[in-house]
DNA sequence: TTGATACTTAATAAATCACTTAAGTATGAG
DNA sequence: CTCATACTTAAGTGATTTATTAAGTATCAA
């Protein structure tokens, strides 16, 4: 339907699955061969490539090919991107429990009405 | 594939839709009604109940119905187990540049070998 | 040159997704 | 009782996703 999915979409979306959880979590601690990624997943070597692709096409792996070795490696930005989302929903929870918060302060024998 | 999906493939799941999204940071704000989370959204009604239900599923979301009204509210602790997922991805990611720092300090002209 | 390794591409197939329309039910107001 | 409101349920459709197997190409090692 969407012409073209936002950032967010292809992030979220990308961490929707837990192979390619599981690729994020081994390559956060460091690159990593195509190779490396599929060993301990149990899928075909195609089906991790997909998921690689969907990974690098929301931004959050990168990837270089050198002789016949592909190594992959995080992209830390998308990430964040996703991360400040999640906290902006949190704030916005906060604040809105302080305003509670502050006003049943000033009826403390229930809500007015 | 998967015969229960996990908490985390859920949660991921249900933020990777914009509409979705739209909804989520409606509910930020406070509670609302299913008409309300509708009305800026381009879709029919039926689509919007479709989507709530996701959100439901992955627990983001709760709801309660009174009269005729169904009131929807946030649920913090699902986002909070995202939130958290991603930040032991950072957490992993920025002491691996720690170690990484450190060891180039031992060889200031260069990788040893 | 021969063979093994490390992907890469293509062509499916099954399942899921994000909608739709066309109904339905329950509640509240007059 | 009647009507509008606020969902709710069901059925169906087209697109996307996630996997498969069967091929291929490119590199490196001996």
């Amino acid at each position: 339907m969407a012409a073209t999915a936002s950032q967010l979409d292809l992030t979220f979306h990308a961490l929707a699955d837990p192979a390619r959880r599981a690729m994020v979590e081994r390559l956060s601690l460091g690159p990593a061969s195509v190779s490396e990624l599929a060993k301990p997943l149990a899928m075909s070597l195609p089906a991790v490539v997909q998921h690689l692709a969907v990974l690098q096409a929301s931004g959050l792996v990168a990837s270089e090919k050198i002789g016949r070795t592909r190594t992959c490696r995080m992209e830390p930005t998308a990430m964040s991107l996703a991360e400040h989302w999640i906290n902006q929903r949190r704030s916005d929870w906060e604040r809105r429990l302080d305003r509670l918060g502050e006003h049943l302060k000033q009826f403390p024998d229930g809500e007015p009405q």
